[in-house]
DNA sequence: TTGACATGAAACTATTTGGTTTCTTATAAA
DNA sequence: TTTATAAGAAACCAAATAGTTTCATGTCAA
């Protein structure tokens, strides 16, 4: 799974719209795309960009594909920002503060 | 700063690959883009998109410009993955661990 | 003050992206 | 065994993206 299909995949808003949606449970093609202003096949597409960067997985159940997300996918993502924690000031600023209160 | 511009602005490698190298410092424009294979305006546009995205800051110094990286524009993608930091088994089990730790 | 240097800006291009419509296929139910 | 339902697939389109080339501007230094 490179970085970047996950990077590409949580770029759009609508995609990201529907990690939170399937927080709550599985869903179908159907059950998705009513949510949205959007066809069917258009939200067909996102899933499989979503699918593509390891954040959902998908299984028939009968006629229906049941989505489901997939959160270790975001690891990819946590890893890249957890670089960037040791140049962020707040961050800093409470890692020296869980240190000094760790002192008392 | 909306969500979406800090979202776009990671979602391209060669932004991602410049905020790693400000991570060591500010650097000029040329200093940046010669690293890359692109020409100077190519990485103009993505230095003003990282820009947009709140993840640098620019200033002049005499004809140079100067980007810094702005880590704490990193708080938004910060603050949505931990959205999911719940659904993801791993680090639920680090969590579990760390109760569990914390109780005997 | 002339020339070199660092950057900005505009116009253009190819490809990718996000969407549509139409048609087909597979499965469940009457 | 029809009929309705759920989804896949293909062809198409507009807009955004990532790049280019060319030219203009501002600043430093000889």
């Amino acid at each position: 799974m490179s970085e970047q299909l996950v990077f590409r995949a949580i770029a759009d808003p609508t995609r990201r719209s529907i990690m939170t949606m399937l927080s709550s449970g599985e869903r179908s093609l159907n059950e998705i795309s009513s949510e949205y202003e959007m066809t069917r096949p258009a939200v067909t597409k996102h899933l499989k960009i979503l699918e593509q960067g390891g954040l959902i997985r998908v299984r028939s159940r009968g006629r229906q594909r049941l989505h489901a997300l997939q959160p270790e996918g975001l690891k990819t993502v946590s890893d890249w920002l957890s670089f960037f924690d040791q140049f962020w000031d707040e961050k800093l600023a409470n890692l020296k503060q869980a240190v000094e209160t760790d002192d008392e």
